[in-house]
DNA sequence: GCCAACGTTGGC
DNA sequence: GCCAACGTTGGC
C-alpha cells in the first residue's frame, strides 16, 4: 500500500466534481510530465492519495482511492491513467502554508518540488497530514 | 502580474 | 549528447 498526492486546479477538476463521480470514480487525466507519469505507473489499485487544490486555494482537501491499476490513456497511449474515487473530505483542509509551517513536513515533495503534479507521500507524512486535517488514524 | 524553478525542445 | 532558449507551472 502506497500513498500519493494528486494536484489539480479546481477550475479544471475540483473536489466537488470528484465527489459527484462517486465510487465509480473518474480517470485522472492530463498528466504529461515524465516524473509525474513515472509516479503514476508505480501506483497500484487500492493505494490512497491526497487531493490537492492548487491555484487560489492551495490546500489538501480530501482523500481519494486509486481504484484501477495504471492503464494507457486512450487519448495518447504513451501516457498512463488511473481511475480515482473520492473517499472522504478532510474536515479541516490542510493549507500549503500549514504544511510548510510544520517542521516534520519540510521533506514533503509538495514543499520541495511544488510543480510535480503526482507525488509520493510517505506513511509518516500521510498520517500526520490526516491528523492535521481532522481525520482519525485508522 | 511577476518571476523562480523546472521541463522540453532544437540547433549544433 | 550537450546545453541554451523557450514555455509552463504555481507560489507569492
Amino acid at each position: 500500500m502506497a500513498y500519493w498526492l494528486l494536484k489539480t486546479e479546481p477550475d479544471s477538476w475540483s473536489w466537488d466534481q470528484q465527489k459527484k463521480a462517486g465510487a465509480k470514480g473518474e480517470p485522472w487525466t492530463g498528466v504529461r510530465n515524465t516524473a509525474a507519469a513515472k509516479n503514476m505507473r508505480a501506483m497500484n489499485k487500492g493505494d490512497l492519495a491526497f487531493f490537492y487544490h492548487t491555484g487560489g486555494e492551495k490546500a489538501i482537501v480530501g482523500v481519494v482511492k486509486i481504484i484501477t491499476d495504471p492503464y494507457p490513456d486512450p487519448e495518447d497511449e504513451a501516457w498512463p491513467l488511473v481511475d480515482v474515487a473520492a473517499v472522504e473530505a478532510l474536515p479541516k483542509p490542510v493549507a500549503l502554508a500549514a504544511v510548510k509551517a510544520e517542521p516534520k513536513l519540510v521533506q514533503m515533495t509538495l514543499v520541495r518540488n511544488a510543480r510535480l503534479s503526482v507525488q509520493p507521500v510517505s506513511e509518516a507524512e500521510w498520517k500526520l497530514v490526516r491528523r492535521m486535517g481532522g481525520l482519525k488514524d485508522k
